[in-house]
Parts: C-alpha cells; structure tokens; sequence
DNA sequence: TTGACATATAGATGATCATCGATTAGAATA
DNA sequence: TATTCTAATCGATGATCATCTATATGTCAA
C-alpha cells in the first residue's frame, strides 16, 4: 500500500529526514530487526516503524519477517538508482555512474 | 548567509521538493534569470526567490549579476559529489562513481 | 488457547515549510 | 535625482510531517 513511484521528488524526500538516515546507516549491509534499530536511537519504537514505513513506500529496504522479529535492510540497488537518476537529471555533464564488476 | 554545511540531510532536503526540481531542471546548463524562471513556471516570484535561497544557501547553485537582473544556473559539481555521498553511504557495495575525462 | 513479546496502526500535537500578497532593496536609465 | 524594472524580504496562512502515547495486530511458546 501506499506505493508512490520513485521519481527524483518521492527519492529525495525518503532521503530527507535525520533520524531517517540514522535507520538507514544502521541497516546497511546487514539486517537488522525494529527492536534493534530501535534500541541503537533515541526515537520511540512507533517513530522508527513510521520511518521503516515510509523507507517501505519508497521501495529503499528490503523486508524479511523471521519468527516475531521483522528484519530490514537497504536494498542498495534501488538506491544507487535513484542517486545516478538524480545525477543525471541535475548534473548531466558530470558522468556519474555505477561500476559493474563484471556484466 | 544561512550557510547550512551540505552533509548528505541538508542535501537530500535541499532537492526534497517539486517546485525546486522544477527550477533546477530550468537552470541545469544554462544561466537563467529570476524572472525567466518565474515566467516558466506557475508560481509566484517571491515563491521562486524563496526556492532559489534554499538552493544557494545549499551551494546547488552559482549565481551572477548581469544588469538589472540575477541569473542563476545548477553547480553540477557540487550537485554529482551529494550524489556520489548519499551513494557511498547507503549503497557502498554499488561503486557510484564520477567519470573524469582525463585527471 | 492463553500469555508474552514484537511490530504496526491510530490519533493528537507541535514544528517545519511552501506559498502568497505586500513591501523593500538594488540597479539602470532618463 | 526620480523613475522604472528586477529580485529579495516580510508576515501570514495552510499543509505536511516527525514525534509521542495508547492501542491493535500478529507470532510464538507454554
């Protein structure tokens, strides 16, 4: 539900919030439960599920349920998307892209 | 003045609105005028000002005076380094890179 | 099936912010 | 200097949003 697209506009604005990127930092390249991030801030159990929420609109994590525990973590491909996108959009004559190992 | 240092949350909230985006579409490489802008879009001046303050207390853009008027156009450099931040922060294990002609 | 635990949702509140009309400030020209 | 043109600032307003407490939902274990 509440599935907007990923333009440049709904990408910025996931972006664009403190505590936001706090989660964010901390569920990179690993999984990491709600109680855990929860107990890694200093925001309220509610106020990170809302966050996790709106990171789950914007199709920027990943969500996988493990017995009572829901797990999360950035799903780095769409977000390096949306980092070229806006790159490209906003500084087209700078080449900004994503190397490949091998494709 | 206003001079927000441009950590990856100042960034992401500096490109986190419609109007913005639309006016830095208009002065991506080229330099345009307060009013050319204002005439290209459907907001009102000061509302365009108010935008374009954001946007240069954010360092996105450079400015020059030319007469009687002020003409504004993307820093695109500044603009792919927030990219390449938010990219090597949240998506690390995808190599966002800029692509430098010669170095 | 009951109870305990983990997460999501509901509803309220205060803060931030986009927008506008009115006004001010700055620059060029007559 | 007075006038005109251009852009920035002021002050107000409505909308959006981050946060909280309280409650509901969902999952597992006893």
């Amino acid at each position: 539900m509440n599935e907007t697209p990923l333009n440049t506009v709904n990408f910025a604005k996931a972006l664009a919030d403190e505590t936001r990127q706090q989660i964010m930092r901390l569920c990179c390249c690993k999984w990491l439960s709600v109680g855990e991030i929860v107990d890694a801030l200093d925001v309220s159990q509610p106020t990170v599920s809302h966050h996790l929420g709106i990171l789950r609109a914007a199709g920027l994590v990943k969500v996988r349920r493990q017995g009572k525990q829901v797990l999360y973590t950035l799903d780095q491909g769409v977000i390096a998307a949306g980092c070229c996108s806006l790159a490209d959009d906003f500084a087209p004559e700078e080449k900004v892209v994503i190397i490949r190992p091998e494709s």
